[in-house]
RNA sequence: GCGCCCAUAGCACAACUGGAUAGUGCACGUGCCUUCUAAGCAUGAGGUUCCAGGUUCGAGUCCUGGUGGGCGCGCCA
């Protein structure tokens, strides 16, 4: 819809172009915009005054000129010229209502576009430490990093989701420590408890598996423990597998499934951390103070060096970061995109940096990244603070067990990914019926509810029939409800354009807003058959959309409640 | 001290990346169920968009400087 106009803008310009009346400077690519208020038209557009300068022209008079050469159409009704120089649309009652047509006739794909063109892309999101329970902020990593999956796929993008184990390292080590010390009966409170040991409660299930000697699958790997509680390995072994698989329960009862595991030790086992380090010495990046090697990262915008080989040997965290972001280059990922959590935002420099050293062609911003800020949960008023060696915490899965899948989901989405978020258990557990979820999913329901009926009152009815009636529809909620369907395909762009999962969020809420008053204001199964056929076409396109967006959400549209 | 993010109605958030009179939900006031689901609708009140400058036809949006909050600044990950 805002392309046809935007054409038929180009051809009066070019037209004009012609006459010599816009100045030298090269033309525009109109601005089309969806107007706030309804009294100026359905479109509207600026050009007008950004041609003022070029034009030297006044920006009303310059927009009469233009009304005056656009082409002949059966898009637009008329045309005002409004404020300082806006030319308003007001589109034929066909236009507008067109969007029914398409909904309908293309269901499950209606809003998708094929801007990715088949192309690649590589989404790595969540990559919690197997150290314990996922928490809230994981969730929001999970819901935001799933939602943008499901918008690639839906703009035409081939998506790869993509989980990063850190089943390396020190942590691993304070985890296996962990569990040994409850092997031995011992509680933190103890002299000679591990520093930096895990203190939750799962630690002992997971001693007391071990000790069982049970057999734990998670994604990729089965392990059977030893119940011999000398060998630290194999309880490391034992650990990491049981709390993945936790994690691994977690996120499906999240909705959230992942196309490949990638696990940290699998690029020392590979040699591949050690070639990023030969790489980058060859290069000249890096050079050795205090007995460590550094890296030269502050040649690509760090401020200051950062370790790559400690002193007493071994590699930092970040090493390992640079070899898999290498890894997934030559995977083919021309294009690839890291959701985490702020708190992490410092790495990108040093990734970056250590993949600019390797001078190996790839591109100064890849890879992508979507930061979220931090989730502040709030219990009884209070905040209740996450700590994981702590113990005590809120899990994931206790969210979703407590407000469900469908309201914790939509919770940790519909906000910017910028803004940081305050999960309010009292509000989602005791007043459930706030939440715009609720809202948003009631508007599908009524909508099922209503089609059923009509299938028992008009036995050979089908929601297609209500098309040849289109120009029923006159009411002002009818027509507003059309328009606001109609701009669904573009929210669905912008939103995966901008990596940004809470448009559709926001969208669906005044999409919600707008059925209902449709509702309100008229009987669906109205008296005139004729008219009931087109009333229900538009819902039949308004539930289309419903579904369409909460699946980009990961949420359920339930068809009765 | 330095870097990144944020600041909009009492509360929680929008505002199509520079457009017209800044919107929506909750809470508050008033109405609407013998009619398709009242988890709904209608209507009213509520604002110096943190502050001070700047850029231009036009600024919640961009620039500079402050103020307040979050996160990070390790040879931890």
């Amino acid at each position: 819809m805002k392309d046809n106009v935007s054409n038929l803008i180009s051809a009066a310009l070019e037209s004009m172009s012609c006459d010599d009346m816009l100045g030298d400077a090269p033309l525009p690519t109109p601005q089309i915009e969806h107007t706030k208020d309804e009294r100026h038209g359905d479109l509207a557009s600026n050009i007008a005054m950004v041609l003022a300068k070029a034009a030297k022209k006044a920006p009303r008079d310059i927009a009469a000129i233009i009304i005056e050469r656009l082409p002949e159409n059966t898009v637009i009704e008329r045309c005002e010229i409004a404020g300082p120089g806006f030319i308003n649309f007001f589109l034929s009652q066909s236009t507008n209502l067109a969007v029914i047509e398409d909904a309908l006739t293309q269901g499950a794909t209606f809003g998708t576009n094929n801007d990715g063109g088949g192309k690649p892309v590589q989404v790595e999101f969540v990559s919690a430490n197997p150290t314990g329970p996922l928490h809230v902020g994981h969730g929001r990593g999970a819901a935001i990093g799933d939602s943008l999956c499901r918008l690639l796929e839906a703009s035409g993008w081939q998506v790869q989701r993509e989980f990063y184990y850190n089943d390396a390292g020190q942590q691993i080590n304070n985890l296996a420590a962990s569990v040994k010390a409850r092997l031995d009966d011992k509680t933190p409170d103890a002299d000679d408890w591990p520093a930096d040991g895990y203190q939750g409660e799962y630690i002992i299930d997971v001693a007391n598996a071990f000790r069982e000697g049970a057999t734990v699958v998670a994604a990729d790997r089965t392990v059977q423990a030893s119940a011999n509680i000398r060998v630290l390995d194999e309880i490391k072994d034992f650990a990491v597998a049981w709390l993945r698989r936790e994690q691994d329960e977690d996120l499906k009862a999240f909705g959230v499934d992942f196309d490949r595991y990638f696990l940290e030790s699998s690029l020392y086992d590979s040699d591949e951390v050690e070639h990023v380090v030969d790489v980058l010495k060859q290069h000249g990046q890096t050079y050795e103070k205090d007995g460590a090697l550094w890296l030269r990262t502050t040649e690509h915008g760090d401020d200051k060096d950062r370790v790559m080989i400690k002193r007493e040997g071994g590699y930092t965290y970040f090493v390992s970061d640079v070899a898999y972001h290498k890894n997934k280059w030559d995977r083919g990922f021309t294009r690839v995109i890291n959701e985490q959590g702020a708190d992490h935002h410092s790495t990108i420099t040093r990734v970056r940096a250590g993949l600019q050293g390797l001078q190996s062609g790839i591109p100064e911003g890849w890879p992508e990244y979507v930061l979220h800020q931090m989730v502040t949960v709030m219990r009884d008023g209070s905040e209740v603070k996450l700590s994981k060696r702590a113990g005590s915490y809120l899990t994931l899965r206790d969210l979703i067990d407590w407000v469900g899948q469908d309201a914790t989901r939509f919770f940790l989405s519909a906000r910017a990914a910028t803004s940081q978020l305050t999960f309010d258990i009292d509000l989602a557990l005791s007043k459930s019926n706030e939440n715009p979820v609720y809202y948003i999913q009631y508007a599908h329901a009524r909508i099922c509810s209503v089609m059923d009926k009509a299938k028992i009152e008009m036995p050979n009815w089908d929601v297609s029939d209500g098309l040849h009636n289109l120009e029923q529809l006159t009411e002002q909620e009818e027509l507003r409800l059309a328009l606001t369907l109609s701009k669904y395909s573009e929210v669905v762009r912008s939103a995966t354009q901008k990596l940004e999962p809470h448009l559709i969020a926001n969208y669906l809420k005044e999409l919600a807003a707008d059925f209902h008053s449709f509702y309100n204001a008229h009987k669906m199964m109205d008296d005139d058959r004729t008219l009931a056929t087109a009333r229900l076409a538009l819902a039949g396109a308004s539930q289309i959309v419903i579904a369409n967006g909460l699946t980009l959400l990961g949420v359920s549209a339930p068809r009765a409640m």
